[in-house]
DNA sequence: TATGAGTACTTTGCGATACAAGATATTCAT
DNA sequence: ATGAATATCTTGTATCGCAAAGTACTCATA
């Protein structure tokens, strides 16, 4: 067993709440969001990043628009629909009371 | 898209982790590891953490004896190995890198 | 000595999703 | 034209939580 497969199980469930995170604040497209992610330390691919977005978006958590690039192809800006907020806030909660299961399992030594 | 199924997809990774934590304390078995982890607000069904406590033993991070109930079937306890200490000390960090990178999209607005 | 309740462990099948790897498409400089 | 850089999308694999059903042991009681 390896390290970086249980990280990468951590990460399941989370990054949809970190990529929602990063929408709330501005739109943004998926190499930018993967870069922004990366600052945290947050690693993601694009085989991973793609379809998350894609699922959010037809979820109605998610709309886009094309917008053009000064170098290279147009971009797919994704922003949180008034849904995404909503479901932002449980999840909020969620990561919450989770968080707070573990530390509390942490100090109970 | 339900919430609960995000909590669920929250747990995945992190409850390895619980198990873990409850273990490094003393040696438990199934019905008390489900009955703690309530008590700290992680729900978990018997058909997630038989699977997984087995597989933690296939890796050498859990060992068992089997221990005489005075009422019903006999128990098996389970405890961290040496290996299995080693590896929570790994996802110790591994959790605080990854609660620290969500603490920091969360107060990045 | 059956029988049923309670407790404990195990297995099977399904759905969700991270990831690696590769494919496709657009733009622009040369 | 052509190739590099940038973007998006798709396919196949492995992992794991969970529901549900199955197996097995113990003990009280009829």
């Amino acid at each position: 067993m390896i390290v970086e497969n249980v990280k990468s199980q951590m990460r399941k469930g989370l990054l949809e709440y970190c990529v929602l995170l990063l929408l709330r604040r501005e739109a943004s497209y998926a190499s930018d969001i993967i870069a922004d992610l990366k600052k945290a330390s947050l690693i993601v691919v694009e085989g991973t990043l793609y379809p998350l977005l894609t699922r959010l978006k037809n979820e109605g958590l998610l709309g886009y628009e094309w917008r053009e690039s000064t170098q290279g192809p147009p971009r797919k800006y994704y922003c949180l629909t008034e849904k995404g907020e909503t479901f932002l806030s449980d999840l909020e909660m969620a990561w919450e009371q989770i968080s707070d299961s573990i530390n509390q399992l942490r100090n109970n030594q």
